[in-house]
DNA sequence: CAGCATCCTGCGTGATACTG
DNA sequence: CAGTATCACGCAGGATGCTG
């Protein structure tokens, strides 16, 4: 029964796993390795003004349903200061070229023209 | 604001484009060509009853969405009965691979045996 | 057959404040 | 520094009934 379910929508599953604006551009971030909490905050949203974007909250949530789903490692370094750091796993590594695929699409099908259409609200 | 967070992410517009459940089932589930409204509603959710699954209303949101993003075309066969088909675009059809490395990548990772040894793992 | 109108509910997301 | 607690809100999405 879940082999139909799953058979007939990895789709599903795939939407279900990036659900949320921001796991996907958590697990492209870290292609540069471990990132601690803080530089995935401030990283990942810098703005024009270079304001703050994702609530620790939400970020929290992020890492934890990424971290619940393998795709990224949580490494807390137990001790004060506070450290904890997140990397991608073999299985968010093999993630990415979905990402890659995903972004050179995007790239060359949402970009500029087609943002523009997007984007007239 | 919308605007920025495209131009920096190619991937938020691309979970933006697709957000909800069923685009990107009713994309894949095109391939095989044009498909009728009834025939998407009737073809998308197959439970194992055959129960029904997504309501008009939501069906014609995806499916007005769908036209939006220039990934499908809406052709009205103006007369009665009314009959309207919907068929990919060239843009859909370019996003067919994307959608297959999904799916590829989903059934060797999110398949249920994959999940469970993941989460053990 | 292919929708639209209306109501309702859960959840994802943001803002703010506090803590070990 | 890396979170948690609480409140609030918008919106996706389901249910139901009606229509051209």
């Amino acid at each position: 029964m879940a082999k139909a379910s799953t058979r007939a929508c990895p789709v599903a599953a795939f939407q279900k796993m990036i659900s949320g604006k921001y796991k996907l551009r958590i697990v492209w971030d870290l292609k540069h390795g471990p990132r601690r909490y803080g530089e995935i905050r401030s990283g990942l949203l810098r703005g024009a003004t270079g304001s703050a974007e994702i609530t620790p909250r939400v970020l929290s949530r992020e890492l934890k349903a990424l971290t619940a789903s393998g795709l990224i490692d949580r490494k807390d370094f137990v001790e004060v200061p506070p450290k904890v750091e997140h990397r991608r796993t073999r299985k968010g590594k093999s993630f990415v070229p979905v990402i890659a695929a995903i972004r050179e699409w995007g790239e060359r099908n949402l970009s500029e023209t087609a943002v523009l259409a997007d984007a007239a609200e």
